[in-house]
DNA sequence: TCATCATTTAGATGGTTGTCGAAATATCAC
DNA sequence: GTGATATTTCGACAACCATCTAAATGATGA
């Protein structure tokens, strides 16, 4: 087992998931990978603009990977951030 | 198993869980229960105010239980409740 | 190259919130 | 009661952030 995540991407990642929505794309991506912005779009009643800013906090903190292919975004979520992510709360 | 956490909590969870600060404090909590708040006051560099904020929060939140015993607070942490949380974000 | 679609950036705004000092409340010791 | 100590409430302020519109960039296909 490598060492847990770096103090900053937890803080990262505890803030980001704080916002319902942004909460909800995550879940969205991880239940099926993405190929396109616009297919969350069509889920969420949310602007390009805002959906851009969600995506770019949630690749910053590591909990997705953005690859751009042609026109469109490639959306994956990190499992194993996420997982240890969950390890360190698991350690409270 | 009792169901899982309300979505109203998740995000109440969720929302407290962001702030750096109130996390730490969580953490003390759980590690020792505290039986005052001036014990909190000695570690982190925080007004009482603030602090209070905080402890009224993580209580909304039902990640702690504070009671009062004559001047001062037992703060005690809910790991029940807590558990719920982590059940929670494991199914993503 | 031009038109079109997907996404990002820039800039603005309204709401939320962490923080404090000061005043108020609660409880105990005397 | 009086005073001392612990905690909460009030009011205010600065910083942060989700959101939007409008404009810019990237990429495709004709």
């Amino acid at each position: 087992m490598p060492d847990g995540l770096p103090p900053r991407q937890l803080r990262e990642i505890a803030r980001v998931l704080a916002d319902p929505r942004r909460y909800q794309i995550l879940k969205r991506i991880a239940g099926m990978r993405c190929t396109a912005c616009a297919d969350l779009r069509e889920e969420f009643p949310i602007s390009a603009a805002t959906l851009s800013h969600h995506l770019r906090e949630l690749e910053a903190s590591g909990l997705i990977e953005a690859t751009r292919r042609g026109k469109f975004v490639d959306l994956v979520f990190q499992r194993t951030v996420w997982n240890a992510y969950l390890a360190e709360l698991k350690k409270l």
